[in-house]
DNA sequence: TAAGATTGACAAATCAATCTTT
DNA sequence: AAAGATTGATTTGTCAATCTTA
């Protein structure tokens, strides 16, 4: 995975070739991976000044802009999220310990739970969110690409995703 | 940060922006994130049955890469693959442990270690980087784009990449 | 039987502290 | 004082097992 772009030099190529390597998708990987590593870190930075990680501003984030239309339940969060019961059941557990959001019995399935964000959680969540707009280095270099590249970027990465999962 | 691209409609909109919040970033981050995130789950995968990690993997295909011209420092490698010394460190012991790579003192500088793949090593990084080309599902979707759309990704991917870091 | 949720065991990453060498 | 490397404490995520309800 990890290498150097300019290292793909005619003569290794030759030789990743004969083990039938397909090198060339090296970089863009490594690219694609360290892009979510970086944002993720960058994300996170933003975020602990409040107290939170990134993880628990995607869970409170996702609750925020879904609650809109009506609380979501546990299970289809942790599906949004792409994380399992176990991690959202955790986040979950600290999130409701700070007061920042309720787990609110669904009166129609016994077993679920339906989420529900503390006026302090919204709160916190719009504090945070707002950071990101204006402190995260994504959001700058995104801006200072050109208006075709930001498209362009969106939409491939949306079509990559969707092919993906 | 989470939210359902289709939800953002007029009103919570303007809702965002009487609090200053740019939520025209969020979904091209969360599309980043969640190619980031599918990409390192679909690595691991394949990476799996060789009894390695996704991160084992940078280690020594980042070695693999680099030992072509003279084996790689730690603290060289840590920078590379953007993890602290600290856990470069724990990988490269537990690699060491298999067998896999070998940790050489430095003749120059008694506080360095070069790091070099045993033959052992060598032939299971190639193996799994084989293995990446043929049954990750990244580089089947990743191939279906078209052309274009291939070149655009790289372009902005290590453009972005290079601004953030 | 399967789905929603939770718990505990284990693996991995981050951070601070430490040791040696430069 | 600073850099290379390592260790231990804390946190976080993953996995398997469990409990309850559908």
């Amino acid at each position: 995975m990890a290498e150097q772009p300019d290292k793909t030099n005619a003569a290794p190529r030759a030789y990743y070739d004969e083990l039938d390597i397909d090198v060339g998708m090296f970089p863009v990987m490594w690219s694609a991976m360290t892009v979510g590593h970086l944002l993720a870190t960058d994300l996170d930075r933003v975020c602990r000044p409040h107290g939170l990680s990134i993880a628990d501003a995607n869970v409170m984030g996702a609750i925020r802009f879904v609650q809109e239309s009506k609380p979501p339940r546990a299970a289809d969060l942790a599906l949004t999220l792409r994380v399992s019961n176990a991690v959202l059941s955790t986040r979950v557990a600290k999130l409701e310990g700070k007061g920042l959001l309720l787990r609110i019995p669904d009166p129609t399935d016994k077993r679920a739970f339906s989420l529900k964000l503390t006026k302090t959680g919204e709160e916190m969540i719009l504090a945070v969110l707002s950071g990101i707009g204006k402190r995260a280095r994504f959001v700058r270099s995104y801006k200072r690409l050109s208006e075709q590249d930001q498209q362009s970027l969106m939409r491939i990465l949306t079509e990559l995703q969707n092919r993906m999962e």
